[in-house]
RNA sequence: GCGCCCGUAGCUCAGUGGAUAGAGCCCCCGCCUUCUAAGCGGGUUGUCGUUGGUUCGAAUCCAACCGGGCGCGCCA
């Protein structure tokens, strides 16, 4: 039943082939697409596909599961057999006889039941996304689709009274890898620490300071019972003490309280932007709620709210009538003791995000908060502004484990295990691979045990052995041999002014590439899969970002990495034949600047040995 | 009780309308005179939480239910 028909050359395209694809910019499943719409419209035209007169469905180019069903496959004759009248398999082999594509691109086509359409590949857009990616570099996979809209992202605004945990750590990789991914898809992007560095956490805050400073320096005094654990503020305090001496020890109560407060405050604060830099965190702000309270910017929001009649007084509160806005209560604003509430002062914060003109807001924050997303929406609705503009992220939590085991953290018996503890035990590497790995939606189990035991085999591992492996190989071929018989130095494979010239050649020609391909179907196989990978590149970031998925390039990298390993095994790239190891050495070059690029995405390090 | 998130292999997780549901870990068996064996190949593993519905086709969409997590009027 199924029709097979092999690619004749009198179907070519590209007069100018090789050499390029005019027409057939992008990626291959793109160039396939543009094929078969293209056919689409002409067996319409044509009278065809029955009664149909413009195509009912998205072409959509698919990769199937089963490698008997070619490379790529498109299921549209399915999809249009209903208004079409006809069977899927005659609409199938009508659009196909209409598909034209290079034949040094494409092996074979088929159709297949109940309607498919089968594509195999042959080398030319192989070569031809090869040429692509050493021509963009480190900008491959870069996309322009973000149009450079300015986009904020908020994200870990811890509280600065204390250590960070790993749910810390979760929302921060996790949003620096999204900063990274967004940038990488054309937006421009601003990332935002929210300081919460006031209010009444700050006063109890300050009185365990002030207690644990004294207690430190010998007073004996009580130690407040509900506050922070004493435990949780010792390192800091040493250094504050460290520093500071005894010199705000005969200060009166209410002073000692507000001055250690601060003093501890800013040691956390100064702790903690080392800590996330270690992670390959950067801020480009630290936004202080402090700042916002200083210059009136939360009575300045309070003050609009009533003037549109958003707010109303009961209780001896200001309340937000957020249920006019599709909150499932009302919010306090003002509690009845006269202080502000939280959601007053993120209500001047993101307030201030929209008046500083960005043209979409991201805030991520921890699961636990969830329920204040719609007192949040509802405040900036009140506050005129678009709430469709902003968009809040919730990451799950992290579950530690310790082979198998649930690590039990409790504050108040001091068994927390830090941020800091982990990274140091596991590795940086280790912490961001996976942390970023997973959806924001989804819990994880980290398993402490397991990513140290498994440290050969730990996917973070593995992708930088790839791309030290790439740098391996090209080292090789640039090093003086050494002559395993005489013991004498030979010139290099590859000379520094040759691999100049190749390098250039990467850029401008596809035929370099052509060597690179053996005969033998397995191995021929194995070098496709990386091809086909590589080129995969600006799909894989244009669909993380759209879903807000960096994880994705993650899981992406370690299949990257797969397929180098599965072609290192089977191929020797230096040769003794120089065409055959320059188009080798550019597909190991590719493979190693698509690595390096998704790796500087999750913030994972990319060494060049191991 | 209400709201949100989740439920896929022993474990950790992909897959969100297409053909026979995939990786890694774990376990077993092979493979180093040759560019990094920190590697590769092979083998075993599933009521896709349950039931019903929509569809030519459902792990994927809809409804109800079950199980787990989190939140629920002046904490942040």
């Amino acid at each position: 039943m199924d029709r097979k028909r092999p690619v004749s050359s009198d179907r070519r395209l590209s007069r100018s082939w090789p050499g390029g694809c005019p027409g057939f910019e992008g990626m291959i499943r793109f160039k396939l697409k543009a094929a078969v719409e293209n056919a689409v419209e002409k067996a319409i035209a044509a009278g065809q596909l029955g009664e149909l007169k413009d195509a009912p469905a998205a072409v959509v180019i698919e990769k199937p599961r089963l490698p008997e069903h070619g490379d790529f496959a498109c299921g549209v004759a399915l999809k249009m057999a209903s208004a079409a009248r006809m069977s899927p398999i005659k609409i199938a082999e009508a659009i196909l006889d209409r598909i034209e594509v290079p034949a040094r691109c494409v092996a074979r086509m088929e159709v297949a039941q109940p309607g498919f359409i089968n594509f195999r590949l042959s080398v030319g857009w192989l070569e031809e996304a090869l040429r692509e990616i050493h021509q963009a570099g480190a900008d491959f996979g870069r996309s322009s689709s973000g149009r450079g809209q300015r986009v904020l992202i908020e994200y870990v605004s811890a509280n600065p009274t204390g250590d960070l945990h790993i749910g810390h750590g979760r929302g921060a990789v996790y949003g620096s890898c999204l900063a990274n991914l967004l940038k990488f898809a054309g937006y421009a992007v601003e990332q935002e620490f929210y300081l919460n560095d006031t209010g009444e956490q700050m006063l109890t805050f300050g009185r365990c300071a002030w207690a644990a400073y004294q207690r430190r320096l010998g007073k004996r005094v009580d130690y407040p019972e509900d506050g922070y654990p004493e435990d949780s503020l010792a390192r800091f305090i040493e250094a504050v003490v460290a520093r500071e001496k005894d010199r705000w020890l005969s200060l009166p109560a209410e002073e000692g309280q507000r001055k250690l407060g601060e003093l501890t405050r800013d040691t956390i604060i100064e702790w903690q932007k080392e800590l996330l830099a270690r992670l390959h965190i950067e801020f480009d702000r630290w936004y202080s709620e402090l700042s916002l309270h200083e210059r009136g910017a939360v009575e300045a929001v309070l003050q609009r709210f009533a003037e549109s009649g958003m707010s109303y007084e009961a209780e001896g509160a200001l309340w937000l009538k957020a249920r006019q806005l599709g909150d499932e209560r009302d919010r306090v604003l003002r509690k009845s003791g006269g202080a502000t509430t939280y959601l007053a002062a993120d209500a001047a914060y993101h307030l201030d995000k929209y008046e500083r003109g960005y043209d979409h807001l991201i805030t991520i924050w921890g699961a636990d908060h969830h329920g204040q997303v719609p007192g949040l929406k509802a405040s900036v609705q009140a506050l005129g502004k678009d709430p469709a503009r902003l968009e809040v992220i919730l990451t799950q939590i992290v579950n530690l484990q310790r082979e198998g085991q649930m690590v039990r953290m409790s504050k108040r018996r001091g068994t927390v295990v830090t941020l800091a503890e982990v990274m140091d035990e596991v590795g940086v590497d280790a912490v961001r691979y996976y942390l970023a790995e997973s959806n924001p939606q989804n819990p994880i189990n980290f398993d402490l045990e397991l990513a140290k035991q498994t440290s050969r085999e730990n996917p973070a591992f593995y992708i930088q052995y790839a791309h030290a492996r790439c740098c391996a190989i090209l080292r090789r071929a640039l090093e003086p041999r050494v002559n395993s018989d005489t013991g004498a130095e030979e010139p290099p494979t590859v000379s520094q002014a040759e691999w100049r010239q190749w390098c250039d050649l990467y850029k401008s020609s596809t035929e370099v590439f052509a060597p690179i391909f053996e005969e033998d179907p397995e191995i021929f196989a194995h070098q496709k899969n990386l091809i086909m990978r590589l080129q995969d590149l600006p799909e894989e970031v244009e669909e993380a970002a759209a879903t807000r998925s960096p994880g994705r390039l993650a899981r992406y990298a370690f299949d990257v990495a797969n397929d180098l390993q599965k072609f290192y095994e089977v191929c020797r790239v230096i040769t003794a034949d120089a065409a055959v190891t320059r188009a080798r050495l550019g597909l190991i070059v590719a493979t190693r600047q698509v690595l390096a690029n998704v790796l500087g995405i999750i913030g994972v390090t990319a060494p060049e040995r191991m």
